[in-house]
DNA sequence: TCTGGGGTCCTAGGACCC
DNA sequence: TCTGGGGTCCTAGGACCC
């Protein structure tokens, strides 16, 4: 194996032959901190996390200088700064992060065609045809470091290997600032020290599951007889963590994927009993999606509502309709049944909508500035205003104003209405 | 000051059909 | 009167990942 660090840049990638570890996993570093700091250099070496305003939010990042204080991804905020008081919390900007992202991602397609993106920061790369082009994995993955540093002043980490779970297990290893090659005839002595909390599927819960039986290591997994396995963790998680415990892992780098579901979700700042208040908020989500879908060119065939009470309990319940669709008031008129199928409700946490069974549009629908899409679009925003101000005290369609050109994106759900007197 | 929001995948039970 | 097995669809919940 051979690593390449930040304060080694140029050394060892040569000092070992990577042309075996095609697979490149490209990391970048404390991602949305890191683009943060770019704006506020002079916070660098102080802890720093990104999280929402709200009391109830989550740590989305922190950088390096956070997490000596055992500061992570996905704690509570309120915990993150028990653990570190002096931490400097930082509002997220996504539209940043996805420019920042894109800006990589092209370095990565320059690269090669074969890209596979995970989430907004991490990708997969075959890189096995760049050889004569480019070089070795390990010059390609210097290359992108290089390239990604010197165009966005980020940093990013790489594993090569010869699969993807072990590319990704070796940028992991590789963090921060740094590149780890591991060789195909490597790949055992490579994993089997790991914990099995590295496993690709094996979280907090599984884990225990495994130690209980006394598998602790990738090592133990891999020497374990399948079906004991099996009876540990289920069928299909069980052949899988078989396969990665022993290097086999036959997923390719694939650069298209199909989208299953879509769907919005929120927790409120404060428990909500509030019927009303959660039927507005189904509307908005209803309609969040259904944008979504329109502008993807999607319908969508089942409904899913999604609850969490103020005990944490959370409940989904789902309807499948006999048409799919794509509007709206349609996704809406359903999610409302189903939630005052429930009756009675504890206080509300969370409340979201999901749309699933994605398949194409059937090409009826034009597009969001169609003028048959605005107004369906205006009969949600009646919707919306009947729920706030109450059915009867508005004749909506004498009170929209619809602005819609057609072929007109920026205007196309624009509309304006007004609230009664 | 307990626990976000976007998803995917798997399991298990029941209905229904052949 | 009692009872197969396979396959598909639907629903609910839960683990996990970024």
């Amino acid at each position: 194996m051979s690593r390449q660090d930040g304060r080694d840049r140029q050394v060892s990638a040569d000092s070992v032959d990577s042309s075996t570890a095609t697979i490149l996993h490209v990391d970048l570093d404390a991602f949305f901190a890191s683009v943060e700091l770019l704006d506020r250099p002079e916070l660098a070496h102080l802890p720093v996390v990104v999280a929402g305003k709200s009391l109830r939010s989550v740590v989305t990042a922190a950088n390096y200088p956070a997490r000596k204080y055992g500061v992570r991804s996905a704690i509570p905020l309120s915990q993150a700064l028990r653990l570190c008081p002096k931490a400097i919390v930082l509002e997220p900007h996504f539209e940043k992060y996805r420019y920042f992202s894109k800006q990589v991602m092209e370095i990565f397609d320059d690269v090669t065609p074969l890209v596979e993106r995970l989430g907004i920061d991490e990708a997969f790369l075959d890189v096995s045809g760049a050889k004569g082009l480019l070089g070795s994995p390990a010059e390609v993955a210097t290359l992108i470091r290089r390239r990604v540093h010197e165009e966005t002043r980020l940093s990013c980490s790489v594993g090569a290997a010869s699969t993807k779970f072990v590319a990704k297990l070796a940028s992991g290893r590789a963090k921060p600032d740094g590149l780890l090659v591991v060789p195909a005839d490597q790949t055992l002595s490579f994993l089997h020290p790991l914990p099995v909390g590295a496993l690709w599927g094996v979280g907090a819960i599984t884990e225990d599951a495994l130690t209980r039986r006394g598998l602790r290591t990738i090592g133990d997994i891999a020497r374990s007889p399948l079906s004991a396995l099996q009876r540990a963790v289920g069928e299909a998680t069980g052949q899988r963590l078989h396969d990665l415990a022993n290097g086999r892992d036959p997923r390719s780098v694939t650069t298209a994927s199909v989208e299953k579901s879509v769907g919005h979700e929120v927790t409120f700042e404060v428990d909500t009993i509030d019927a009303d208040a959660l039927r507005l908020e189904l509307l908005r989500q209803a309609n969040a999606v259904a944008v979504r879908l329109r502008t993807a060119g999607w319908v969508g065939r089942t409904v899913v509502l999604k609850l969490r009470y103020d005990d944490f309990t959370t409940i989904t319940r789902s309807r499948t309709l006999a048409e799919s669709t794509d509007v709206g008031r349609r996704i809406f008129e359903e999610v409302r049944g189903i939630y005052e199928a429930l009756g009675r409700h504890n206080p509300v946490r969370l409340i979201g909508v999901r749309m699933e069974q994605l398949t194409e549009g059937d090409g009826q629908q034009l597009g969001l500035w169609d003028a048959d899409e605005s107004w369906r679009e205006a009969e949600d925003t009646i919707d919306a205003v009947t729920a706030r101000f109450g059915r009867g005290m508005l004749r909506p369609a004498s009170l929209l104003k619809v602005d819609a050109p057609r072929g007109d994106a920026q205007n196309a759900h624009r509309i304006d209405y007004e609230p009664p007197a």
